[in-house]
DNA sequence: TTTCTCATGTAACGCGTTACATGATTAC
DNA sequence: GTAATCATGTAACGCGTTACATGAGAAA
């Protein structure tokens, strides 16, 4: 459901490809969102019906052809109606707590082990989110508010590593001291 | 995929019916990974056909039969296997930031309202999941161990809200700034 | 009398992932 | 030669939600 307007938005700010929709969920948005390419095309095949976007095909020599999909009147009514509706709080499927939930099972290295890859994991994917904070969406043509608003979405996925990297920190020096 | 260890794990604690473990997806555990009933049913109809899990009947009076699931020797040792196997990083799929994305067309006091509502959901969301802390899992039968890793994953919960909380009283504050 | 709890399930649909399928150009 | 980028799609499967279906007892 959210895809649709994902999608929507995007093309709200320039017309895009699939293919280029598809950068797009794999780069920054990533990180509160994401989309694997058949459900892109999928997507936009059902935007198309309902008459929310249109094609444009351009044919290329040397590369193959694309579709440029621009969005329609109808698709702009759609997008302004649920931008009004508020939206449920996120939904986290958080693997590693379910895992640590039941680890108890494992031995005293065995779970240190696992604590100690979610935190070099946890330390990776910070860095790399720092990295590509300037890349993606954000050079996309802003105004001024545009701009406060993407600034302050990075700023959420940066809170958001740095909690769950204090966490691990927190919980294996508690757990080094439990095991003494 | 993870759901049939979410209910080895649940099971291997104690046995327990379809009923009992929808009940628990629906407490604290909801935080990290929900469940809801027909995919309880479903997965243990797989469990059961795999010999994951054995079913024991109770017939009572006055109120419906139970199905009680037992984890079998198999069900322990893939349980086990998946303990062992490294997680992907928590997945968030945050429909607020998609919309504050593409948001800017909304004027400032529409703006402003989404951020307040998310404001107010969040701390009632954090009121509600500080209540519940001693509720459902916490109170199953655990070693020390257990209870160390219990605590951990609802200080992982409480920092998240603590950070987001934070994050949208920031953004709000300097949202304030910005359209004076 | 209406709602909640106990207790089990199916059907239908929609969302999301992985694999399959093609094919040229460019960079290492 | 091998991988990445550009560019589009389909097929199959699995995960997740909502609605449908039943039915008794207890509490408000």
């Amino acid at each position: 459901m959210s895809l649709k307007y994902a999608i929507l938005g995007l093309l709200k700010i320039s017309p895009f490809t699939g293919y280029d929709l598809s950068k797009y969920f794999k780069g920054s948005i990533s990180f509160y969102w994401s989309a694997s390419h058949p459900q892109i095309y999928r997507t936009l095949k059902t935007l198309l019906n309902e008459e929310s976007v249109k094609q444009e095909v351009v044919t290329q020599e040397d590369l193959p052809n694309k579709k440029i999909y621009h969005i329609t009147a109808k698709g702009s009514e759609e997008l302004n109606k649920w931008l009004l509706t508020p939206q449920e709080l996120p939904q986290v499927r958080h693997k590693f707590l379910l895992q640590l939930s039941f680890a108890d099972n494992l031995d005293d290295e065995q779970l240190l082990d696992l604590l100690k890859e979610y935190k070099s994991k946890t330390e990776s994917q910070l860095s790399l989110y720092k990295g590509h904070q300037s890349e993606t969406v954000e050079n996309l043509p802003a105004n001024k508010k545009q701009k406060f608003l993407w600034k302050s979405i990075l700023k959420n996925g940066l809170y958001y590593y740095e909690a769950e990297l204090k966490w691990i920190t927190e919980v294996i020096n508690d757990y080094n001291k439990l095991s003494l």
